[in-house]
RNA sequence: GGCGGCAUAGCCAAGUGGCUAAGGCAGCGGUCUGCAAAACCGUUAUUCACCGGUUCGAAUCCGGUUGCCGCCUCCA
């Protein structure tokens, strides 16, 4: 163990600790508004914390935009063989979490649970995985408390009229995150400051006093202050703080909440600790509706479900919210969704021709092929994951593969490596199906009926098994090697 | 008012100083088919919002103009 003078900085930067400690990956930074090559603070595992959900309501797709984008960061890094801890705040006691459970007479807990259950359905729909480290707000409130009080005790947190203010004055850099000039904001928009009685308008609510109506209810927390409520900011941070580390190495979360909460969650850990919170801040854009933002107050969104209901999958939209670029406004359309689906459709058909490729001599295009495709998706996905790059390297490899599918040129293990390469990029993408395509007793015996028709020329007959079969979801390919299938 | 971002084909979307401006969708043409459909193959921007400048060379850099979007401290 070496410890170097001033943190080691310019010694990682030679070349000797450069392979080992520098990735090849380079992300936009929203802290320094430049790509930098992504450095691992510890090379065994990487920690990512993400913004949550609120869960006061089923989340919108808007909301999953940065859960995707999340979810892509790791997938990618899992892909270059890095470890990650990734951690992922639930927000269940949010204000309009109280009112939504007044209005349906339930309590808060009970209510939460509702969406927050919807929640994870959804991120399976999406292929995301939620096991493990999603902690839930009111689970660790003693770590927010614990955390005000070491924010009070080193001078940075002020009470008044038994709520708890962070005292920005304290903080010389407060504002780099989000360019904010505070001599040049206007207040007052969405807050009435009557409520409140800061020092000044520009600090921000840690602990709220609870209200009488809270308090009857028992939503308040005992503190020396008084009986009070977590404040959002103070959530994130705390959560970030306990599950991960005084430093960690990214910060996931959206563009239209840079200003107020990034910048207060930093503002928290850099005074609680004195260290900066994490080296990545990254923001995914926002999903667009006819050129305004997603959101409920516009009342212009779309469930999971709505979608759903009107048949798309959760593929399709996974697809659709990850295939363009994290930091540019991603406009929703129906058509953009039919779009997805008929792209996937050609990466699954890729998938089932293969799996059904009758094997051949081999072919010594394959390892150049393979290279190519491997080499082309990490370089664009490095370059601040370019996804439509990294695509663009799937969709070329699948252009030069399929006529050697057809001319029945792929050994069958040549066959496998490529399935194989294909299983190690969609490890990241999640929308391809790999599982060879079953049909059922029934229709297979549709299918040999009509083959029986066809046979003696019986055209009628056949075209109308041929509708049947369409109607079970089974569409029939003539081809010059007999009659192949494939699913809708 | 302040800060940040965007404008590339019918649609979506890469590319940020130099080979013929990736890729996807849709369209069109072809192969296949009893006919279809699917699949596969081929094809689709002398031009990158507009004006000016720098340069041997600009979608890419600089200045300006127009249009659009997000944020500005407890909605999250």
């Amino acid at each position: 163990m070496v410890i170097f003078p001033d943190g080691g900085e310019r010694y990682l930067s030679t070349e000797l600790y450069a392979g080992k400690k520098e990735t090849t990956v380079r992300l936009y930074n929203t802290l320094t508004n430049t790509k930098e090559f992504f450095k691992p603070i510890h090379s065994e595992k990487i920690l990512i914390h993400s913004c949550g959900p609120t869960v006061h309501e089923v989340p919108h797709i808007g909301t999953y935009r940065r859960v995707i984008l999340s979810d892509m960061v790791v997938k990618y890094l899992n892909f270059k063989g890095y470890e990650v801890k990734h951690v992922t705040n639930i927000i269940d006691m949010a204000d309009r979490s109280i009112k939504g459970a007044e209005l349906a007479g339930m309590d808060v807990k009970e209510f939460s649970e509702r969406y927050t259950k919807v929640f994870y359905e959804d991120l399976d729909k999406l292929t995301i995985r939620h096991e493990g480290n999603y902690p839930k707000a009111s689970e660790n409130v003693d770590e927010m408390i614990r955390l005000v009080e070491k924010l009070v005790d080193r001078g940075y947190a002020y009470e008044k009229l038994k709520s708890v203010y962070f005292d920005i004055s304290r903080l010389d850099d407060y504002g780099v995150l989000s360019n904010i000039d505070l001599t040049k904001v206007q207040h007052s928009h969405t807050v009435d400051q009557d409520d409140y009685e800061k020092d000044n308008p520009v600090d921000f609510t840690l602990l709220k006093r609870s209200n009488l109506a809270e308090l009857k209810k028992g939503i308040y927390y005992k503190t020396r202050w008084g009986n009070v409520r977590p404040s959002w900011h103070l959530e994130c941070a705390a959560i970030s703080l306990a599950y991960l580390a005084d430093t960690f190495d990214i910060y996931i979360s959206g563009s239209d909440i840079v200003f107020p909460h990034c910048e207060n969650v930093m503002a928290i850990g850099k005074a609680a600790t004195g260290e900066k919170m994490a080296n990545f801040w990254l923001n995914a854009e926002l999903v667009m509706r006819e050129g305004k933002k997603m959101s409920r107050s516009l009342e212009n969104t779309f469930t999971m479900e709505d979608l759903e209901k009107r048949g798309y999958t959760g593929k399709e939209i996974r697809y659709f919210l990850l295939s363009s670029h994290y930091r540019k406004p991603l406009n929703f359309s129906f058509a953009a969704l039919d779009t997805a689906g008929n792209t996937i459709r050609r990466l699954n058909n890729f998938i089932q021709r293969l799996i059904h490729a009758s094997p051949g001599e081999g072919c010594d295009d394959v390892d150049q092929l393979i290279y190519d495709v491997k080499n082309g998706f990490s370089a664009a996905m490095d370059d601040d994951l370019n996804v439509s790059g990294a695509l663009a390297a799937v969709f070329e490899f699948v252009k030069a593969v399929n006529p050697l599918v057809t001319e029945k040129r792929l050994s069958e293990d040549e066959r496998d490596r490529i399935i194989g390469v294909m299983r190690k990029i969609n490890a990241v993408i999640g929308v391809i199906d790999f599982e060879e395509e079953k049909l059922d007793e029934g229709a297979r015996n549709l299918l040999s009926q009509r083959e029986e028709a066809r046979r003696s020329g019986r055209w009628e007959e056949s075209d109308l098994l041929r509708e049947r079969l369409f109607d079970m979801g089974v569409l029939v390919h003539d081809t010059p090697d007999g009659t192949t299938w494939t699913l809708k």
